[in-house]
Order: C-alpha cells, then structure tokens, then sequence
RNA sequence: GGCCCCAUCGUCUAGGCUGGUCUAGGACACCGCCCUUUCACGGCGGCGACACGGGUUCAAAUCCCGUUGGGGCUACCA
C-alpha cells in the first residue's frame, strides 16, 4: 500500500486566506490521519503577484495555526526539507518546459501561431452563436512546419482528444466532461513559462502526490488536468474538491473582509486550536454524533474524508466564539495565564506591578467567563488604572437613590473592620453587615463594584476585591462616596 | 451565453446510497425559567427547516426529471 501524499499549494500572494488554511487544515489532517506526508509547494510563478514579504506573512499564518508540514522549501524561518524538491515551482521551469516538450514531440500538443486578438474574435464568436469554439487552425500545422517556426511568437497547446474525461472525485463523486468544453489549453506561454495547469500536474505527479485536495474551483480544472496526467504517463492522483469558505452573507469570503487573514483571529484572541476545530467543522463531520467539541490531536484522530461535505458552508463567528470559549476552559490554567498576561502588557498595562500568585487567581476567576483571550482587557482593566468614570446607568440605579451615601459609608465601615482580607473574609463582613441591617446582598454588591471597577459588570465582587487589595479598595470606596455626594 | 457543482431550522449540520423506525435529531444564535452579587458558565424548556413543481411508489427529506436560487470554470492568472 502506497502511502498517503498530499500536499497545500499557495500562491504566495498575500497572507494565509482563511480558504486556503481551510484547504492547508483538510491535507494536513489527512495526512496526519493516515499517518502520510504533508507537503508545502509554493506556487510562485507568477513573479508580478509573489513577494518574499508575503512568504513570510503566510508563514506565520500557518505556524500560529499550528499546521506543520514535513515537506517544503525554505519557507519564512523554516529551513528547507524533503527529496522530491526544490518545493518553490519557480525554481521547477525547466521540468515544467521538458514535459511541455515532450507532449510536443510525441504529436499530443502543438505551437500555436494565432494572435491574441483572434484568438478573442473566436471565442466571443463562438459564445454569440452558441457552439463551441472552432478548434485552432494551427493544431493542422504540420509538425515539422511548427518545428521550423519554433523562432516565432508562439504558445504551446496541449491537443484535448475527442471524447470525454471522467474524473473520481471523493468528495463529489464522478465528474464528466465533455471534452469539446475544453479547447486546446495552453502549457507553456510565448516566453516558455509553464501555464498553471502544466505546472501543477508535473509537479503533483514528481512529488508523488497521491491526495490532491483543494477547493471546489478547480473541479472543472480537474478534467484537464486529469488529461493531462494521462497524456504524461503519469498516474492520476486521487482527488477531493471541498467546498470553499463563504462569508456570513454566503458570498465568497472578500481578501478584503476583517477575518479573511488567519492572523486576524489570532489578533482578535482567539485560540488556533478552536479555529483550527471550528474550520475542521466547516465541512466535515464527526462519526461519533452529536460531537462538537476536539482537541487538535483529536481531530487528527477522527478525520475521515467519508464524512466530508459536498456543500459550501458560511462562517459563524457566533459559532466560533462559542467554540473558542470552550477551548478556553478546557485549557490549563498555566497557559491561560501566560497568554492573558502577554495580552495584557501588550494592551499597555503595567504587568510587572503585579506577582505570578496574582495572575493565577485572576486566571482563575476570569477563566469561565471568557470567550476570546482579548477579553480580558475589559474584564480587568481596573486592577491596573485608576477608576476615571462611573457608568451612567448603574450610577442612576445603585448612587442617585434615596440611602446610597449612607450605604457607602456602612460599607466601608464594613471592609475597614476586615482584619484578614480575602474574598470570604469580605463576603462574611458584608453577610454579617446585611443580617444586622436588613438590607440584602445584592443591594451591598452593586455599588461596592461600581465604586471599585466603574461598571456594572466583571468578575465575582469578593474575589476582584481581593485581588485588588484593601487599601486600594477603600480608597476607591471613598472616592465613590464623594462622587455621590456630587449627583 | 455554454458547461460543471451545490440546495434540511437564521447559521453549521444528522438522516439520503440501502424509501416506511423522521408528527425530521444535535449544535450555535435567539427567547423563557432555574442557579446566582453582575456578567459568564452550567441545567431545563421554547421558537425554528426538508427551496419550488412534476414523476416513480401502497409510502419520498430520501429515487428520477424540470424550475428557481447560489457557486465555479469558460485566460498567453493561480
């Protein structure tokens, strides 16, 4: 049994699309499944679109979603690996040019001496008058005469034989195509650079990809590249063409759209692990029913292209958040920690004021509430800047009522009586406090927080207090008592 | 225009191949209740779909045809 080959192909043109890591993230899972190889192609022919800086924004996309391949060229940081190279098809001219040639000379492709703009006459001839187009005059050219013309402009193309081509699909079942649909296609352009269909079948076919998995816009690609694969004497990979990424409205997700960039989720606070889960999900479902939920190492596990859709799917950031919220919990607290904290002194706060025992209760309190890491910004923003302004409705609610000041000052009465401050020493004072003056809980932790966070909501009130401490508690209840004696 | 692919709750989907067990199951979202100092988490419940039209059949979400809608290809881009 010949092992499992396959293979992401991006155009370095730009950053990782969401689409191609959907693409990336189907292969790798796949080969990582069948215990096969995952190979990286750059697909950077055309010069006018790649960008070495783009190569390295693709990079990182792929190394924070944690994809890693076993093949592939230098790429970013990552040095180069595998035999069956080089991996940049940039660098595969000549191979490309050698089967180009070799079509020629075995009478199963021909130059083609045509204008451009005849070319373009006949197709929009042919489209008016509802036939296919007329096949090229050259392809009647003797050989030899092409051969003695080779000095001139021309393309060569790749002569489709009547009939029809069926490609396997295991995504989409079997595929056929008439072959009058497929005009003689280019392979190789005037100045000897490989088309895109050329490029990719020689290459798939060196590699020994035995999986080419990619996106749904190639299915009608797949007929001439399945020709093409026979043409060579190449054997035909197996194929699968998934549905692509759609956006929230069902169009296809805009390179311009926020979240089109894998590194955007990451910006955002989201977790690879639940990108990685929520994408896998896009298109593909578990065996095990009613099942939502995996591990990146359990996804490897259960992936199986039997149970991968045949229909386009559109991103929920809803559903994601939920996802990415239960990737949250389910994370060790150490490490929830340590990306907390890197947010926090990225968001420009005051880090090192505060001890490691300090991050681990704030983790501890803030872990079941959050659903992206960036949350924690706002949820704990007051622990390391002063309290400027009150939020007007709780103000109105908890201070501009008949009592409040009075409140206020029983209350921090109450927290001055604390000897030994923590959150169940605070919660007993305030119980006891309530049961001596009738007044409920609720009534005592409102305004407590709005004096010590200026919001209405955050984290449980005893244990922010703790964690902010007692003095700055009391000073930031008694800057509140003032505030409402200003209402 | 031609050709190809797709079509179940608002969204992701199960079921379809091997018609009856589907008065269509789950998840997200939404609404309500419970838990609760807020929010969140968790629990319980609710709302909510087989695109349309024919056909085959005793019986169709499931099979066939058509229509509509969406997407793709139709390049000397990838």
């Amino acid at each position: 049994m010949s092992t499992v080959r396959c293979r992401i192909a991006p155009s370095p043109s730009g950053f990782l699309h969401i689409g191609t890591a959907k693409m990336a993230l189907f292969n790798w899972l796949y080969a990582r499944k069948t215990g096969g190889t995952f190979v990286l192609r750059l697909e950077d022919t055309d010069a006018e679109r790649t960008d070495e800086a783009f190569v390295q924004a693709m990079c990182e996309g792929f190394k924070w979603l944690r994809v890693d391949w076993d093949e592939g060229p230098a790429f970013g940081e990552e040095g180069p690996r595998g035999d069956l190279g080089p991996y940049r098809q940039s660098e595969r001219k000549a191979l490309h040019q050698e089967a180009g040639l070799r079509l020629l000379a075995e009478g199963k492709a021909y130059r083609c001496f045509c204008s451009k703009e005849d070319l373009d006459a006949e197709r929009e001839a042919a489209q008016k008058e509802k036939r296919h187009r007329k096949k090229c005059p050259c392809r009647l050219l003797d050989p030899a005469e092409g051969e003695q013309r080779k000095d001139e402009q021309h393309t060569v193309r790749f002569m489709v034989p009547e009939g029809h081509t069926e490609v396997a699909d295991l995504v989409q079942g079997t595929v056929k195509t008439d072959n009058r649909e497929l005009d003689d296609f280019v392979i190789l352009k005037p100045n000897g650079d490989p088309i895109f269909h050329l490029a990719v079948v020689v290459d798939d076919a060196l590699m020994q990809i035995t999986h080419v998995i990619r996106g749904d816009d190639h299915l009608t690609n797949a007929a001439r590249h399945v020709l093409l694969f026979d043409a060579l004497g190449y054997e035909r990979p197996q194929f699968a063409h998934l549905p692509m990424v759609l956006d929230d409205k069902g169009k296809k997700f805009s390179k311009r759209l926020h979240g089109a960039n894998v590194l955007d989720w990451r910006d955002d606070g989201y977790l690879p692990e639940a990108l990685i889960n929520y994408v896998a999900l896009l298109g593909w479902t578990p065996a095990e029913e009613n099942r939502e939920l995996f591990t990146i190492e359990e996804l490897q596990a259960a992936f199986a292209p039997e149970r991968w859709s045949k229909s386009a799917a559109r991103f929920d950031r809803k559903k994601l958040d939920w996802l990415n919220g239960q990737h949250i919990r389910a994370l060790e607290p150490a490490k929830l920690q340590a990306r907390l904290v890197a947010i926090l002194k990225g968001a420009g706060f005051d880090t090192a004021q505060k001890d490691d025992a300090w991050f681990a209760t704030l983790t501890e309190v803030c872990q079941e509430k959050l659903s992206t890491l960036n949350q924690i910004v706002e949820l704990s923003d007051f622990f390391f800047q002063e309290v400027t302004e009150y939020e007007e409705k709780p103000v109105k609610k908890q201070w501009q009522v008949e009592g409040a000041a009075e409140l206020m000052t029983q209350l921090i009465a109450c927290m001055e009586g604390v000897e030994d401050w923590n959150r169940d020493t605070l919660k007993a004072a305030y119980h006891a406090l309530g049961e001596e003056t009738g007044v409920g809980l609720g009534k005592m932790v409102h305004p407590t927080r709005l004096a010590l966070t200026g919001k209405s909501i955050g984290p449980g009130l005893f244990e922010l207090a703790e964690l902010l401490g007692k003095e700055t508690s009391l000073t930031r209840m008694r800057k509140g008592l003032e505030y409402i004696a200003t209402l």
